[in-house]
DNA sequence: CGGAGACTGTTATAGACCATTACAATCTCC
DNA sequence: GGAGATTGTAATGGTCTATAACAGTCTCCG
């Protein structure tokens, strides 16, 4: 049996280009393919905000998790990425190597770690916080300000 | 002690779960974050729409293209794909093998391969596409219809 | 006409990412 | 106190992708 390829991430940093004179068929009535063009698009923004730094969307996503809720563990941070524990483990390996986060042993489950961000990497979080967001509403200037709420607006519905 | 192989297990998709009371910070005001959650979303239903077949999105958008322009090489597929030409090559081999596209030399470029479906191809695709449209449409149902036009409007003015 | 440079398909190689499996330690709950 | 669930961890393998190199072909200008 064939494993399903993970959706999460964007295969690429190819933007999808839009080739003059080819037919596109059904795909251009599918949101489905929309949304994946829509998001290789801002995943350039993003990749613009992040230069050199290495961070992904996945670990944006994590670093932003972590700071938000110090203390979280392993499992339930793979929860919120959709991914596997082994998975959530070898980001917070990726952030401890490099002084981001540390590891704190729950006090009240022996089996569990704390995930905490250190001094340097709340600092640094922050300011990819404010790149992020400063480069993903540039990459959306080309919507009006209400078109871009009403986007996120149906996007969290899409989304459930 | 050494376990007996186990047998295949049907994995889960993991959507990206709203994990409740987790803090979910600056996420929610990015572009970026929404698209990939929806687009998960999507990713689920076009997943129940080709279970078993073991067409991925970009599979599935290569056969659109192929069936849509006929004798369309694979650099240029590659290119609406966002991916590398020998990427390109290793999914008209996927396809070569199974028996839904051929390969025929170009008559006025010597290096160039067209692609063509099979009429195997022809009728695989044709069901594909219904069923991918209809899991599409399902899906986006929680959005009315105006919502669903006005949503792929705004994605197609990001993506440019 | 001829040759430089661009393009096509191809192969080999390497890397990123992720799931699966198994296992030990720990917690929960009856 | 014990069965079963949960947590972190390690090992392994698969899928997708890019990169680089190569030969054959085309284009186009001198």
């Amino acid at each position: 049996m064939k494993r399903p390829p993970s959706p999460h991430r964007p295969r690429t940093l190819a933007p999808i280009a839009r080739v003059p004179g080819l037919d596109y068929g059904v795909l251009d009535e599918l949101l489905g393919y929309s949304l994946r063009r829509a998001q290789v698009a801002m995943f350039l923004a993003f990749h613009a905000a992040t230069r050199g730094v290495g961070v992904t969307p996945p670990r944006f996503t994590a670093l932003v998790v972590i700071g938000a809720n110090p203390g979280i563990n392993q499992s339930v941070l793979g929860r919120v990425l959709g991914i596997a524990r082994s998975g959530a483990m070898a980001l917070a390996d990726w952030f401890e190597a490099r002084g981001w986060v540390e590891r704190r042993r729950h006090l009240d489950d022996g089996r569990a770690w704390g995930l905490h961000l250190t001094p340097r990497g709340e600092t640094l979080v922050a300011a990819m916080k404010r790149r992020v967001a400063a480069e993903d509403r540039r990459r959306a200037a080309v919507l009006g300000a209400g078109e871009r709420r009403e986007l996120l607006r149906l996007l969290n519905k899409l989304a459930g």
